[in-house]
RNA sequence: GCAGGUGUCGCCAAGCGGUUAAGGCCCUGGAUUGUGGUUCCGGUAUGCGCGGGUUCGAAUCCCGUCAUCUGCCCCA
């Protein structure tokens, strides 16, 4: 035997039975996102490396440290899509989809890729699905948007999960704010962090959400993004409080979260949970306001949010149940018989299997049921010489173990309304 | 990029320097040559992530390496 190759680090393969729970996820989200009018958008997977730098942003850390970037036989930069959001928006100029009628409502789904070290919820190649709404400015939007993020992590049964919410202006008050933290923060440069010296030039609203305690202890009584805010973005942030005030949706306002990806204005947010099973991570969707990436990525001005949900983290705090047995197993003497039972059932939408002996040769019938029962059939359909040599088949009720002898022609209509089609 | 933990059968796992490497699950065969879920018996690692070293002797100690996990940074 030759040497065992290993999947690369931070990969991971998914086995059937968590197969089944993604299709279960993805099957009520999409129908979560469907009721909203977002249509799917299917966009590749690389793209020219100078979407990312240009559109993520040079100073984020996916760019700079995170992506996965390669040359092509020709020599041109190529990079696996570190995020959803400037693809779609790639595909949304090129396609000349600006000039539908505005919103364009849209969704993905598909693989994202990151350069980072692997540990619980967080893996190099990771999925995520996220919706993109692009030509409305008003606050509704946002708040649409919100709340079908919402709906979203409640139908997969995900309960313990808090939104938090912030402003983080535009470019008119933003930069006002910046220079007031900056102001404010200057006398206490010596006392923070050396990663957060590097902030403080480059990106000073980074430094909100710094980790490192001894920043923290600092940071009190700082200016409130929110407090900061121009008339226009102050109203637009009242808009959409009170937009999703009347849907019930009670935010927790955060002035503190800022987002790591340049492309945000005005609103942010991110839905986090405390569910101890993602270990370090607690983010399951985060999204934002993005007004100025259209005109970055070479379209005109177009106003535009959308957020991003991580089905590794979603999938590990839902309550996605792993798929069912089949409704029939058949059981015969003779394979082409057991198998000619299950054709005429799967044609009719019923499901259906069969042993297929390692040997070839057709096993016992115990063995055969023994293999009924761990597939977790509801029922088994067993052809034994008898019942060829009668037409008939005889069936189990393999819960209460009750077996009735039919004509072999009335097999599908016993089933009918008996059973249903395969789950999922 | 940094800091720790772990690596024994497909999975879980005992062993912690001495001769044939427990056990459980799964898989498989049989008791039961036409009937499952319980029970009983049998089969399945010349091997202990990989490479070196220490030793009369190593899964057990040391070094390196790889993988994986956890945390930091950052993020979904």
């Amino acid at each position: 035997m030759s040497e065992l190759i290993g999947a690369p680090r931070g990969v991971y393969d998914i086995l059937p039975e968590e197969a089944e729970q993604w299709q279960w996820l993805e099957s009520r989200l999409k129908h979560v996102i469907h009721l909203a009018a977002y249509r799917e958008i299917r966009v590749p997977i690389f793209e020219n490396t100078d979407l990312f730098k240009r559109g993520v942003g040079e100073t984020t850390d996916i760019v700079n440290k995170e992506m996965y970037t390669f040359l092509d036989k020709s020599d041109r930069s190529i990079t696996l899509r570190p995020e959803g959001t400037a693809g779609v928006v790639r595909a949304y100029l090129s396609n000349g989809m600006h000039r539908l009628t505005p919103p364009v409502k849209l969704w993905y789904f598909g693989p994202m890729f990151r350069y980072e070290r692997t540990q619980a919820g967080r893996q190099r190649q990771f999925h995520q699905i996220g919706i993109e709404a692009l030509g409305s400015s008003g606050p509704a939007i946002d708040a649409e948007v919100i709340l079908i993020a919402n709906d979203c992590l409640e139908a997969v049964g995900i309960k313990d999960c808090r939104l938090e919410l912030n402003s983080i202006g535009c470019t008119d008050c933003r930069p006002r704010y910046r220079d007031l933290l900056r102001q404010t923060l200057e006398p206490k440069l010596p006392l923070l962090c050396e990663d957060c010296k590097e902030r403080f030039e480059r990106n000073p609203l980074r430094m909100l959400d710094c980790k490192v305690e001894t920043c923290q202890a600092q940071f009190v009584n700082l200016p409130s993004t929110i407090a900061e805010l121009c008339q226009p973005c102050k109203e637009h942030w009242d808009g959409l409080l009170s937009a999703l005030e009347q849907t019930g949706l009670k935010p927790v306002l955060n002035d503190r979260l800022v987002r790591g990806l340049d492309y945000y204005c005005r609103t942010v947010f991110e839905f986090i949970t405390t569910d101890k099973r993602l270990g370090a991570q607690s983010t399951v969707c985060a999204g934002g306001r993005y007004d100025y990436l259209i005109e970055t990525l070479g379209g005109t001005r177009t106003p535009a949010i959308g957020w991003a949900m991580g089905l590794e983290r979603v999938r590990i705090i839902s309550d996605a149940p792993s798929g069912s047995g089949p409704s029939v197993f058949a059981v015969s003497c003779d394979e082409k018989a057991a198998l000619s039972i299950a054709t005429r059932l799967r044609r009719e939408g019923i499901s259906c299997d069969l042993d297929f002996a390692p040997s070839g040769k057709p096993r016992g019938l115990g063995k055969q049921m023994e293999k009924a029962n761990k597939t977790g059939a509801r029922f088994a359909v067993i052809q034994g010489e008898d019942e060829l040599a009668s037409n008939t088949i005889s069936i189990k009720d393999m819960k209460s173990g009750e077996q009735t002898r039919i004509p072999a022609q009335e097999l599908v209509p016993f089933f009918s309304g008996k059973v249903g089609t395969p789950a999922n």
